[in-house]
DNA sequence: CCAATGCTTGACAACGTTGTCAGCACACTG
DNA sequence: CAGTGTGCTGACAACGTTGTCAAGCATTGG
C-alpha cells in the first residue's frame, strides 16, 4: 500500500542527488562509473520505476509517446487488424496506443477526441463517424498530427489513408459481368458512411461502363438482419437479380443468410466488399474485394512519426489498393455467359 | 504550432488567479457567479483543455485514470471481445484502456508490464503468456489491483476471471458420447497455455467417467495448418476417431479444413472450443463450447474498480461457465446411438 | 458599533521529473 | 606556479496542475 519509490527516495538511499539519478536513468554521459554502480544498485535494492507521466510534462513539447486512435469498434475485424498495425509500428519506437471505440455515433467521436487531446496524445488516428470534423481545426493549428483513415477528412484539411473503394467496387462489377451478369444488386451500409457512398459510386460507374443500370439497390443495411430481408426481398422480385454486390462484411453475411434460406447460393453470384475469416470455407466460397487494413494502419502510423519527426509537407491522401479474391460465389455464371 | 493553453494563459486573460480556473475547470463550490462567466469565457476563447498528465500528477494518489490491459493480442477475436467489454465498463468511469499484445512471448509481456506501471497505468488486467509472473509482486505490493484474465496467475495470489475450460470439455465429451461416439479425438493448442492444459484434462476426465480413454492425442497445435496436418494424419490412421474435440480456435479451423479435404465432414462428429464467427454458416455447422468474453472482460473490470475504490478482499477465481452451442457437426450419429 | 461568521479569492508549495547553470576537483598547458 | 580546461556533481527552477491556508470583504447577531 506504500507508494512507488521516487527518484528522490533512491537518491537519499544512494547519498547522491536526485538529478545524478535522473541522469543515470536516462543514460546520459558524465556520471562516474562508481556512482552509476551505487545508483543502479538503489534502484534495483527499491523496485524504482521512473514517473513518465511527471518526465513528459518536464521535457520539451511535453510528448507523452501515446498516440490515440478512434476507431470505429475495438471489437471488429476491421478495427482491430488496424489497432494491431498502429501498435505494431509504434512499439519499435516506444509509443503506446490509446483507442476508443465511437460506433457510428458522431458524439461519441468527439467525446473520445476530446478525452484523448485532455490526456495530451501526441498524436491522433481517427477513423470518423461524423459528417464534419472541423472541430478539430483546433488540434491541428496546436500542432498534433492528425491522421484519417478509412474514411476522408470533411472539413479539416488533413492527411488520409484510405481503400480504394471505387476501384474495388468496380473490380466486382467488371468482374460479375465478364461472368455473364446483367442483372446486379448493389445491398450496402448506412449512407452516412463516406466509403459506402464511395462503393455505390464505383459499383453504379462501373455498370454503366458496360451500358447497364443497377437491377436492385438497397441502402442503409447496418446489421446482417437488415441485409438479410433486403436480399431476401429481393429475391421474391417478379425479376431477381443473378449477380449481387454486397458492400459491407456485415451486408454479406445476411446476404448469404438470404440466399441460402432460398437454396439460391448456387446459382446467384455474389461477390462481398471486405474479407472475412472463414470466406473460403463457405459453400460455395465467397468472392470478396480484400481491403488490406494492416497496411492502412501501417501507412496511417508511418505518416504520424514522420510528422512527429518534423517533417512537414501539404495534407494527402494516400489510397491502398484493394484486391479480388476469387473463390467461388462470385465466379458462378450468369445467362450472359 | 504553438503550444497548448494552460491555465496560466486563462488566467491571464480572464483576469484571476489560476486556482480559481481550476475551480471553475473542476466546477468546485465557492465561485461567484460572475467570476466563473469570465473565465469560462476565457476557456472558449483559448480553446483550453486541461492537463491531465499535470492533473493526475498532483492529485492525490496519482491517479491517472487509464488502466493497462495486457493481451494475446488485439487482432485476435477474443482478445478484442476483451478489449470491448474492459473499456465499456471503464468508460462510464472516465477510465481509458492502454492494450498491448503479447502474442504468446513471456519476454514481451514483461516489457509491456514493464512500460504500463513507466506510465503509472491504475490497474493491470492481464492474460499471461509466462509461466510465472512472480515479477509482478512488486506492483501489487505497491497497491496496483491486477486481475488475471483467461489464464491463473503463477507465482502471486490476485484476482483471475477464468473460464470454465474443464467443465466445458467434459461438456463436450459428453455430448459426444451422448451421440454414440467412444472414439474420441483431441486436438490442442500449446500445453505452455494453461487453457490448453485445463481442456485436455477436462477432455481425459470426462471420458474416463464413460470408462474410455483418448482414441488419438495431439497437443501443441499452435496454427490452424498444424491442426489440419495432425488431423489429417488421424484420418489416415488404422483406427481413425469418429469424433474430434479440437479444443482451441484455430486448431478447430484445420480440423475441418482436413475434414473437408478427406471427405469426412458429414461422418465425423466435431465439437470444439470457443466460438467463431459464422460457424453456423458452415456445413454442417460447428458446434462450440461457446466462451463469454464479454462477460469475462466485464467481470474483470468490476473486480479492478471495486479495488480501486479501496474495497479490499483476499484474490479469489471466478469461473465464467460456457455454453455448449449444438449446431450440427457435434450431433453427427457415431456407431454405439 | 464590534465581534463573529461565511463566502470568495489568491499566494504558495508541492506532485516527480529534468534543463540550466554554477561549483568543485583535478589534470594539463605554458 | 598561475591559468585553463575538463569532467562530475548538485542547487535550483520549472513543467501544469491542485491542496492548503490565510486574507479580504460583506453580512449577521448581540
Amino acid at each position: 500500500m506504500d507508494a512507488r519509490p521516487t527518484l528522490r527516495d533512491v537518491a537519499l538511499l544512494a547519498g547522491v542527488s536526485p538529478k545524478t539519478v535522473s541522469r543515470v536513468v536516462n543514460q546520459e554521459a558524465g556520471v562516474s562509473a562508481a556512482l552509476a554502480v551505487k545508483v543502479r544498485r538503489a534502484i534495483d535494492q527499491l523496485g524504482y520505476r521512473p514517473n513518465i507521466t511527471a518526465s513528459s510534462l518536464r521535457r520539451a513539447g511535453g510528448r507523452t509517446a501515446a498516440i490515440a486512435a478512434v476507431l470505429e469498434d475495438v471489437a471488429n475485424p476491421f478495427s482491430a487488424a488496424l489497432h494491431r498495425a498502429l501498435s505494431d509500428v509504434a512499439r519499435e519506437r516506444g509509443v503506446m496506443i490509446f483507442a476508443g471505440s465511437v460506433d457510428e455515433d458522431p458524439e461519441r467521436e468527439r467525446a473520445l477526441v476530446h478525452e484523448f487531446t485532455t490526456r495530451q496524445a501526441d498524436a491522433l488516428v481517427i477513423v470518423p463517424a461524423s459528417d464534419n470534423q472541423a472541430y478539430l481545426g483546433r488540434e491541428m493549428v496546436a500542432g498534433t498530427p492528425v491522421v484519417f483513415v478509412d474514411r476522408p477528412p470533411v472539413g479539416v484539411h488533413a492527411d488520409a489513408v484510405l481503400a480504394d473503394n471505387e476501384a474495388g467496387a468496380a473490380a466486382a462489377v467488371h468482374h460479375l459481368v465478364a461472368h455473364g451478369h446483367r442483372e446486379l444488386a448493389y445491398l450496402g451500409d448506412l449512407r452516412s458512411i463516406a466509403t459506402a457512398r464511395q462503393r455505390f459510386q464505383g459499383f453504379r460507374d462501373a455498370l454503366s461502363e458496360h451500358g447497364l443500370r443497377p437491377a436492385h439497390v438497397a441502402h442503409d443495411l447496418h446489421t446482417a438482419e437488415a441485409a438479410e430481408a433486403a436480399m431476401a426481398g429481393m429475391l421474391a422480385a417478379g425479376r431477381p437479380p443473378t449477380a449481387v454486390f454486397s458492400a459491407q462484411n456485415l451486408v454479406t453475411i445476411g446476404v448469404i443468410r438470404a440466399l441460402r434460406a432460398g437454396g439460391r447460393h448456387h446459382d446467384v453470384a455474389l461477390v462481398g466488399f471486405d474479407d472475412f475469416p472463414l470466406a473460403d470455407l463457405l459453400q460455395p466460397a465467397v468472392t470478396v474485394v480484400a481491403q488490406d487494413p494492416s497496411t492502412m494502419g501501417r501507412v496511417a502510423a508511418s505518416l504520424v512519426f514522420r510528422r512527429l519527426d518534423g517533417e512537414t509537407w501539404e495534407p494527402t491522401t494516400h489510397l491502398v489498393p484493394t484486391r479480388l479474391v476469387p473463390r467461388g460465389s462470385g465466379e458462378v455464371k450468369g445467362p450472359f455467359s
